[in-house]
Formats: C-alpha cells, structure tokens, sequence
DNA sequence: CCGTATCCTCCCGGATACTG
DNA sequence: CAGTATCCGGGAGGATACGG
C-alpha cells in the first residue's frame, strides 16, 4: 500500500464515495442478475432460479436476502403445503431501475466500442511479445 | 445449480445480459475508484495511489491496465529520468460518466433509505433469534 | 518514479446432502 | 417447494522484494 505521507491525506476513500456504496448495492452479478429478473414484475423462488444461468440455490437465497435487506426486493411467503414465495421490487428497488437502465443502456450502445478497443489492446500486446523473441 | 429441464431454457444468462455486460466493465471498487479519480481531469500514477485510500501497487497498475484495455482510460508516458506517467479518461470514458454519476446521484439520495432497511432487517432478525431462545 | 514478480492467505461460491 | 448446513478448491488480492 502507499503510505500517506505527512498531511497529503487520500481524499477517495471506500466509506464516503457515492460510487462505493453504489457498488456495495449493486457490485455482485447475481444481485443484477436477480434485480433484473424482477424488472417486469414478480417472480417465485424456483422460477427465478430456473430462469437466471448458473445460479446455484445458495447464491439465489444470498442474493435475495441480501436485496430484501438493502430494502430493493420484497418476500411474500404463501404458507400452503407446499410453500409458495413470491419475490418482488419495493417502491425503493424500483427507483433504482432507471439509472440502471441508462447504465444499461449505455453499455448496449458502446460494448462494441469495449470490445474493439480490448481487441486492438491485446494485438498491440502480442506483437510486442513478438517483437522481445527476436 | 438448478437443473434445466426439458425445454425450459433459462432466459437471463451471463453472457448476453446487457446488465453483466456493464459489470465486466465497472463491478471492482477500484476500477470505479479509479474512475472516479480521473473525473476531473488526469492525474499521475503516483498521486492516485496517494489519494485512493488503501490501494496497492499492484491493485492501482492491474485496474488501470484493464480500465485502459477497455479503451476508458489513456496513458501518457513521459520519458524522462525518472519517468513520468500521465492518466486520463478517453472520449469513451468521459461518455461513461453521465450514466454513472446518475447512479451516483441515486445512492446519494437513497443510501440512507437503504441504511434504515438494514437497520430494520436486522432488528428484526435479532427479535427472532431472541425468541427462539426463550 | 513507475512499475513487475513472487509468495501466500483468505474467503467466495460451487457441490452435495438434508429439512419443514 | 423453498430453503439450510457443511465441506472444500481456486482465485482475488495484500505484502514484500526487486528492476529500468
């Protein structure tokens, strides 16, 4: 680590930045991935997990928990036999919705971008490698 | 993982989700400090290990390295004894800004709201674990 | 000053088995 | 159906030392 040195103290730090705790919210895929599946409405438990790739039972239920914790997603328990849950946005998940679709949407429109830039990237890359085993 | 049954394909997947997209790009806490360091103009390598709080070499290099494979961030190398080296957000970059500054704006807003579930969540949890202990 | 190389630890998350 | 409990391997990332 850099060590501060006398009076030139960091001004970014993870605790007070807007974008850190932005990503404590929103930081893992799951927790997108699952936040999108309730984009449209709600959604059970079992479907949920069919319908997100690769999703393991444990990461659904740590997802979940952890958005009905930060207050985004609602739990509705049926009690019949068997139990039936129904996972939903709260008013406060849904006002979360439309930066994350400008992000998203910026993404769709530059991703090409993203990919071109990585691609020339790594070319520069290889013919430098190249270029050292002369 | 959840087993796909006989034509129920899973329709949210990683690879295509616009969503995951954006978190290859912007998930780590140092890339979008790092970012975030850069908003206001460009900085030397130097001085953002100085001012991100609790980076490492190593950290600061690989992000920056990745922020620049993805065509975000330019590098400027000055040549001298010793060496100087210039960063800054690109065309493509400063066009991230606004969408993230809106995500931004919204915790800014809502992060306290998000605080107050976790509260609740967790004095409900507690109460819980209390009464089954009686 | 601006990195790279190496080692080593910790914890995230997958696999599996069990329960109300 | 909707979870919980436990085990475990791999990779992210910190610490440290070295290099141009």
């Amino acid at each position: 680590m850099f060590l501060t040195d006398k009076g030139n103290h960091p001004d970014i730090s993870l605790k007070v930045c807007g974008y850190s705790r932005m990503l404590e919210i929103i930081s893992s895929k799951w927790t997108v991935l699952v936040f999108y599946a309730l984009e449209n409405g709600s959604a059970r438990y079992g479907e949920m997990g069919r319908r997100i790739e690769g999703i393991s039972k444990k990461m659904l239920t740590q997802t979940l928990r952890q958005l009905e914790r930060d207050g985004l997603v609602m739990r509705h328990l049926t009690p019949t036999i068997p139990p039936r849950v129904d996972y939903s946005l709260t008013p406060l998940g849904e006002s979360l919705l439309k930066p994350m679709q400008e992000l998203k949407k910026w993404t769709i429109d530059h991703y090409s971008d993203v990919e071109q830039a990585r691609d020339h990237y790594d070319q520069s890359a290889v013919s430098q490698d190249f270029a050292e085993n002369e």
